[in-house]
DNA sequence: TTGCTTTGACCCTGA
DNA sequence: GTCAGGGTCAAAGCA
């Protein structure tokens, strides 16, 4: 099974930024963020009284949003303890992206990068610029005049000088790429960049804003081991790794290290290193190991908390690090760093005890990477990354797709549904399943690229202006986390089946202990809404 | 010295 | 039965 990477298409030169997407602000992507981080950071004692309209369709957000993560973050000189950004929970399970620190939503919450977000897709990225650099124009002109929706909505950004620095970097770096390189990738390089100095520096001012004074320096060491800790919470070592015949995306095989655990994973990387694909096998049969404690222990700015011990979802292995925006299609899933965070530098983390010089604790293939300054910057790209859809998404997702066949498979009594792009030439197909133990739960598995762009669909014009920047590519969603993840509603996208969908996942259903919603606290005021089966049974029918 | 990654070879499964 | 390809093993290398 190959997969492509659902690219951030870039387009403009971020020389250029200017956010055009601003439906976020009002969208359950926003709100979910902000939601969250009221529960975790500072902003505790807000409500969610917001926004719950919409928030009951991002309960599995989480799961769908895959947070870039920087293998290498700020200069040194940007002494940001890495357990600070441990204080608030993680984004997401998914597993796919790992950030080298735990990810707090409070991060992406200032970012521009959220705060912008296309409405319904990370295509946000791609469809303009999307950064205004301490222009007029950042999005507080859209601060909603509610605190608490203020707090969920409003992520006026403010380019901290470290932001500013980066700034320069970055723009020297997108000189180098517009010589050298394609448009798409080049933008894709500065997209990232971007977001991971948006990220960063919201982050860190974040954590201005939330520590004490006298607790703003902090060791470097702490930076670089927030940059490797960014874990699903799981220890993982790779046992293997194949180039995978049609695909020129090598296959890594990782097996959860906790004895006797038998769950595996595997993670195909592309080329320039972005993760397009990763498959989940088994589950895991042990608690998540407590990391947390140590982080506490450690540094104690989080007071003990620990994000993975809310946010975390077993199944979906992440914590923080692969969260996944999911656009249209809630298949596709923004990841950033890459699987070597979350394996290796997890792995480390698991073996190390707390008392491990940070140097050693992190040695290993991303050391360079983190500690190399800017260079290290460029290794941090944020991927994407294809997790599991609800059915609607996946026979929504922009393309055409006609059905081939349907079968059973072992292991799973319900049909898989089989589908062709209709694209004349594109070799494109998926297949749909429902989840033997949840009938809600639908994996989806895309095989292949498209070759073409996305066709217009129904009538919205807008349809391919935005959401579908970002195009899942494999996917196959872990085993135990399915997901049914919710479009976001982003203006032209086809709207009305946002409100048909049930975000949630298996493991929320199954595993309540492995994910603690009550990190989110039922953040969005959550009611189960089953999907529609009839129509969902037509579909696969 | 320990533990993880790398990598070639072998095994298994399905077409 | 054969073959192709994916998955796993295990020795060697590395940090």
């Amino acid at each position: 099974m190959s997969s492509s990477v659902a690219s951030l298409e870039p387009s403009n030169s971020f020389n250029n930024c200017t956010f055009s997407f601003t439906s976020l602000m009002t969208s359950p992507f926003a709100d979910f963020f902000a939601t969250h981080d009221e529960q975790n950071d500072q902003y505790n004692n807000n409500n969610n009284s917001s926004s719950n309209d919409n928030k009951n369709n991002w309960t599995s957000f989480e799961q769908l949003v895959e947070v870039p993560k920087f293998k290498s973050l700020a200069p040194t000189s940007l002494s940001v303890s890495a357990d600070t950004y441990t204080a608030a929970p993680p984004l997401s399970p998914s597993s796919y992206l790992t950030t080298p620190r735990p990810f707090s939503p409070s991060i992406f919450l200032d970012s521009p990068l959220l705060n912008n977000f296309p409405s319904s897709t990370l295509g946000a990225f791609g469809g303009e610029s999307f950064i205004n650099w301490g222009g007029t124009n950042h999005n507080e002109t859209q601060q909603p005049a509610n605190k608490d929706e203020g707090r969920s909505t409003n992520f006026s950004f403010h380019a901290p000088n470290t932001s500013m620095w980066n700034m320069e970097e970055l723009k020297k770096q997108n000189d180098m790429n517009n010589n050298k390189e394609q448009p798409g990738s080049q933008s894709r390089i500065n997209r990232d960049q971007i977001i991971a100095q948006e990220m960063e520096s919201s982050a860190q001012k974040n954590y201005n804003s939330s520590q004490p004074q006298q607790q703003q320096p902090q060791p470097v060491v702490h930076m670089n081991r927030a940059q490797k800790r960014s874990e699903d919470g799981y220890c993982w070592r790779k046992y293997g790794q194949k180039q995978v015949k049609g695909s020129e995306n090598p296959r890594s095989y990782y097996k959860c290290s906790y004895p006797g655990c038998p769950t595996k994973k595997k993670v195909e990387r592309s080329p320039e290193g972005y993760i397009t694909e990763i498959v989940y096998k088994g589950s895991h049969n042990h608690p998540k190991p407590q990391r947390g404690r140590r982080s506490s222990g450690q540094n104690g700015n989080n007071g003990g908390f620990d994000g993975s011990e809310v946010f975390n979802s077993s199944g979906f292995q992440g914590q923080s690090e692969y969260s996944s925006f999911t656009p249209e299609t809630s298949s596709v899933s923004l990841e950033d760093d890459d699987e070597l965070d979350q394996t290796s530098a997890m792995s480390k983390s698991c073996k190390n005890d707390d008392n491990e010089p940070e140097a050693k604790r992190w040695r290993g293939e991303n050391e360079g990477e983190v500690m190399s300054g800017y260079e290290s910057r460029t290794v941090r790209e944020p991927r994407v990354i294809v997790q599991t859809t609800s059915e609607i998404d996946i026979l929504d997702d922009g393309y055409r797709w006609r059905k081939y066949g349907q079968k059973v498979v072992k292991g799973n009594p319900n049909p898989r549904s089989y589908y062709k792009c209709t694209s004349a030439g594109c070799p494109v197909r998926k297949h749909i399943e429902r989840a033997s133990h949840d009938l809600r739960a639908v994996i989806t598995t895309y095989e292949g690229k498209h070759n073409h762009d996305v066709p217009a669909v129904r009538g919205s014009s807008s349809y391919n202006n935005a959401p579908n920047l970002i195009r899942p590519s494999a996917t196959t969603g872990p085993p135990n986390q399915l997901t049914a993840p919710k479009p976001l509603d982003s203006g032209g996208a086809s709207t009305s089946r946002v409100d048909t969908q049930s975000p949630f996942t298996l493991q929320m259903l199954q595993s309540p202990g492995s994910f603690d919603f009550s990190g989110f606290g039922n953040p969005l005021g959550t009611k189960e809404e089953p999907v529609d089966n009839t129509f969902l049974e037509s579909l696969l029918r």
